[in-house]
RNA sequence: GGGCGGUUAGCUCAGUUGGUUAGAGCGUUGCGUUGACAUCGCAAAGGUCGUAGGUUCGAGUCCUAUACCACCCACCA
């Protein structure tokens, strides 16, 4: 006999189950390479984890992420594929080399001061500290990856990876050095990419000032500009070719207002005539545009701006402010100068650090680019051709569309954190040496004062390889044989061109290979008002505590049941609390199957005759498996989820489970069969919910196969029982049978006829456990009713005496009546007797059927009856019938 | 400026080949401790599926227009 306590206690399985799973080698695939009898025509299913930042604070991203690779993983597992799940982390560089550099500050201390090399060891003892926090969280998450081939970006391997992928590039000259307007961002003191620039709408002022024409005839050309900080780089103005009140300035020279520099005008169909003044200042060294235009008219190009964005000595007598307060300065110095015209508020879009938040400065600088049109166009053409699929589709559109206006990649980073850039500079002769073993001399004049770049790759240059490189790319290992391309890859539609993008131009150019064939993109998790969770807003949910609170199945079912791909989700307690419900239902109903099959043990003498309730929830149970089985297919894992969940509740817990309860107590062989049915049933449900919440089901497996195996009439050795559930079989198909189909209906007659009664019962006040006597008269369905009675007695609340079936009507006199169909049932509901009352129910059942009727009667005689399909014209017509015989069963009672 | 998504019950959301009484959870109301479950059960109230057109025998579902909300890309100083 097994004993489960009353209430799922996730807190005594989860940890213990997981440890269970990881000690048997269910993560690792079964079908491994690098074993003997390993077989390379086997394709397995492969994911590998966005890594997450080593950083890691756990936010509500991560378990859904988690939760959905979790799925396809334990549903390819299951399905008896060899399955992989790749974990890892990311060094992710600007951001966990913030966290250190704080950790330093506290310390009093720099990187600068304790130098690179200490400074680097510093960073790996704090990745041994805090790695392993996001990986323990990942497994307590339920995640199933292979663990014995966790991978972080900084490894010796990958970042052998990444020099290899490096000088590949560099030998198609498909990466280059060279000086170029990029985004500097001064609190990080690096080069960003533009994708880590984000703008925001802020209210800035534009400020309108005189350039005046050096020819001292006091003329002057009005200007206006958001950056007067930026006045001492500005080395010419710029007006449309067209506009007639300016042409007479070009090609003359005006004076840079405080500075006195003599710069030109010139013409640049750029100018929008109509904004500002029409005229525009031109700071090639500080504004993309400008840049652009002064290279059009060979513009002197003058960098105004150190590092720390204070000004240098080219801005004159503002070298050394900061950037800001040198804004305010000059302006001032201008309106003494009586150069100002006027100021006006302007809504302006500022450039922002993804990262820091401070305003990124655009500057001139040297650093290393990717050339990306060669490889976005190889990229595009794969995705076009189908070769990769995006699920939901609509962001294959978003992917191409940067594809095609995809720029040059600044790669290269101003810290100490990541893969340092494999180029040397030869102190002798300026040679560049980029080389895949470290270089002891410079090749062409033999010097050994080599000194390497001090930059370091950009995070995405490693992520972009991660596909390949966790299988020993460039080497052809075994993994990396077998394993790649990977199946799908799933993450967030907001990482599409930080890494999605980047992982498909890169397996392309180095493997030749799209990296997958599928991209799953799970949309964002936001607060229960659909703010997204931040740390100012105070909103954020941590899932460590809801994990504690109401565990960890309920969180990963809360997450996924209910969404849809590629859409944005609000998450609230209060829906991890429902589902922490249902793993205690699943958890209950377990419970009483298990008592169910202890309570059995006498032999069967006889073939199995199923009632009309076996058959039902049989063939729903098919039903069920079947579609969840398409869904999962197609990437529908929350409708799927919530199917197995209403099948559970609404059709298992709260028809059959009642239904059996008298079965069960008849004993015998009836009993024995419908102690094998619900043993059946709930491990076929098991199967299903097992990739959404997988240790409660786990739990019960445990327990089903315990029962179900000790039971000397359920133990049959055609039913085939796993150790655990993780590796049991997911479902086959099950083809539904023709009378299916009748036996579902009829159910659904008595589930109607039950909850007439109920519905009745409870307008009446009668006491739940109050029998009541009931008659019920119907020429056709008499003998169904008198097969039916137990179930209608038990579920309905009937008195067993005082069940009576006629065919033909009499009169019931005092009993209060309700019509389901051709069905009158007669109810002695002695605690009332309100006549009038009941008449106008039954006055209410029949309009309400005569409504029905007429809206019938017109679709049928409409159109309809000819175009549409047969069977949906007879299912009308069905309903039709039905409502004819309530009505008139209803007229007849109301003695219309 | 271009693009994408959303608008369905008081709240949060499902609803993928268009099929004719639109679903769930939470909340609300009434009743209820019979050995699976009060983390529960039974019953009830609550929606012209943003608006206006169109296609169709039939539209929450497809098309067009429009309003509002959210997001992405671009970035006129």
């Amino acid at each position: 006999m097994t004993e489960l306590p009353k209430a799922y206690d996730f807190k005594e399985y989860e940890e213990k189950i997981y440890q269970e799973w990881e000690e048997k080698g269910y993560f690792k695939p079964t079908n491994d390479p690098n074993l003997p009898g390993h077989d390379p025509n086997i394709k397995p299913f492969v994911i590998v984890i966005p890594p997450p930042n080593v950083t890691g604070a756990l936010h509500l991203g991560h378990p859904l992420f988690v939760t959905t690779q979790d799925i396809m993983i334990r549903y390819h597992r299951m399905k008896g594929e060899p399955t992989l799940w790749v974990p890892g982390s990311d060094h992710a560089g600007i951001a966990t080399q913030l966290q250190v550099e704080n950790q330093l500050r506290k310390e009093g201390t720099t990187r600068e001061e304790i130098g690179r090399e200490a400074f680097e060891k510093r960073m790996w003892e704090w990745k041994e500290k805090y790695g392993g926090q996001i990986t323990a969280q990942l497994r307590r998450l339920g995640a199933s990856c292979d663990w014995t081939r966790e991978r972080f970006t900084l490894d010796e391997g990958l970042s052998k990876a990444v020099r290899e992928a490096f000088i590949q590039l560099y030998e198609k000259s498909l990466v280059y050095q060279g000086p170029r307007m990029i985004n500097w961002s001064p609190g990080l003191q690096t080069a960003v990419s533009d994708l880590e620039v984000e703008y925001s709408e802020e209210e800035g002022r534009l400020y309108y000032f005189k350039y005046m024409l050096a020819d001292g005839s006091g003329d002057y050309l009005p200007v206006a500009t958001t950056r007067p900080e930026t006045i001492p780089g500005d080395t010419g103005v710029a007006v449309h070719p067209d506009d007639q009140r300016y042409q007479k300035f070009i090609g003359k020279k005006v004076l840079v207002p405080i500075l006195g520099r003599r710069v030109p005008v010139v013409g640049d169909e750029y100018v929008t005539k109509e904004f500002g003044t029409g005229a525009l200042k031109i700071t090639p060294g500080h504004d993309p545009h400008d840049y652009e235009i002064g290279q059009r008219h060979q513009l002197e190009l003058i960098n105004i701006m150190n590092k720390d964005a204070t000004l240098n000595e080219n801005a004159g007598p503002y070298a050394g402010m900061e950037r800001f307060k040198a804004r305010k300065a000059i302006w001032a110095d201008m309106e003494e100068a009586g150069l100002v015209i006027k100021e006006e508020p302007y809504l302006m879009k500022v450039p922002r650090s993804q990262r820091g938040g401070e305003v990124i400065e655009p500057l001139v600088s040297t650093q290393w680019f990717v050339k990306m049109d060669s490889l976005a166009a190889k990229a595009a053409e794969s995705v076009q051709k189908g070769e990769v699929v995006f699920v939901p589709e609509r962001f294959t559109k978003v992917f191409l569309n940067w594809m095609e206006n995809i720029q040059d990649w600044c790669i290269s980073r101003q810290l100490w954190w990541g893969h340092r850039i494999p180029v040397w500079y030869c102190q002798n002769c300026h040679e560049t040496i980029v080389s895949r073993e470290d270089p002891t001399h410079c090749p062409s004049c033999g010097s050994a004062e080599l000194k390497q770049d001090p930059d370091v790759l950009d995070t995405w240059f490693s992520s972009g390889l991660w596909p390949f490189s966790v299988f020993g790319w460039p080497e052809e290992t075994p993994d990396y044989c077998y394993f790649y391309p990977t199946s799908v890859l799933e993450t967030g539609y907001d990482i599409i061109f930080f890494w999605v993008a980047r992982m498909i131009m890169d397996g392309l150019e180095f493997t030749g290979k799209v990296p997958f064939h599928t991209v799953y993109l799970h949309g964002m998790v936001r607060d229960d008002k659909g703010q997204k969770m931040s740390k100012t807003k105070n909103n954020v949910i941590d899932p460590l505590v809801l994990m504690n609170e109401y565990g960890t199945d309920a969180l990963r079912f809360t997450l996924v049941v209910g969404s849809s791909p590629g859409n944005d989700q609000n998450v609230g307690v209060k829906k991890v609390e429902a589902n922490r419900n249902f793993a205690n239902k699943v958890w209950n109903i377990g419970r009483f199957v298990i008592y169910a099959i202890d309570k059995v043990d006498e032999p069967i003498k006889t073939d199995p005759i199923w009632t009309l309730a076996d058959a039902w929830i049989w063939a729903r149970a098919k039903q069920t498996v079947n579609s969840v089985t398409v869904l999962f297919e197609n990437y529908q894992f929350g409708e799927a989820g919530r199917q197995v969940y209403e099948f559970l509740w609404n059709d298992f817990a709260d028809w059959y489970l009642e239904a059996s309860k008298r079965q069960l107590a008849e004993g015998g062989d009836r009993a024995a069969y419908t102690a094998i049915l619900l043993s059946d049933v709930l491990g076929l449900m098991l199967r299903l919910l097992h990739p959404f919440t997988p240790f409660v089901t786990e739990a019960l497996y445990g327990y089903l196969k315990k029962a179900s195996e000790s039971n000397r009439i359920i133990h049959n050795k055609e039913r085939k029982w796993e150790e655990h559930l993780i590796v049991a079989r997911w479902p086959e198909d099950m083809p539904l049978e023709d009378w299916e189909e009748g036996i579902v209906k009829d159910f659904e007659l008595t589930q109607e006829i039950v909850r007439s009664i109920r519905n009745l019962r409870s307008e009446y006040k009668v006491e739940p456990g109050q029998a009541i006597e009931a008659v019920f008269v119907s020429e056709q369905k008499a003998d169904f009713l008198r097969e039916q009675k137990n179930l209608l007695i038990d579920l309905a609340g009937l008195k067993e005496d005082g069940f009576l079936v006629f065919e033909c009507r009499l009169d019931q006199g005092n009993m209060t009546a309700l019509v389901v169909e051709d069905i009158e049932i007669f109810l002695n509901l002695s605690a009332s007797g309100d006549s009038e009352a009941d008449h106008e129910r039954l006055e209410k059942e029949l309009s309400e059927a005569e409504i029905h009727i007429e809206r019938l009667e017109k679709l049928l005689s409409s159109p309809f009856a000819q175009k549409a399909p047969a069977n949906v014209v007879e299912a009308e017509r069905e309903k039709l019938a039905g409502y004819k015989s309530s009505a008139e069963k209803l007229r007849e009672r109301l003695g219309i």
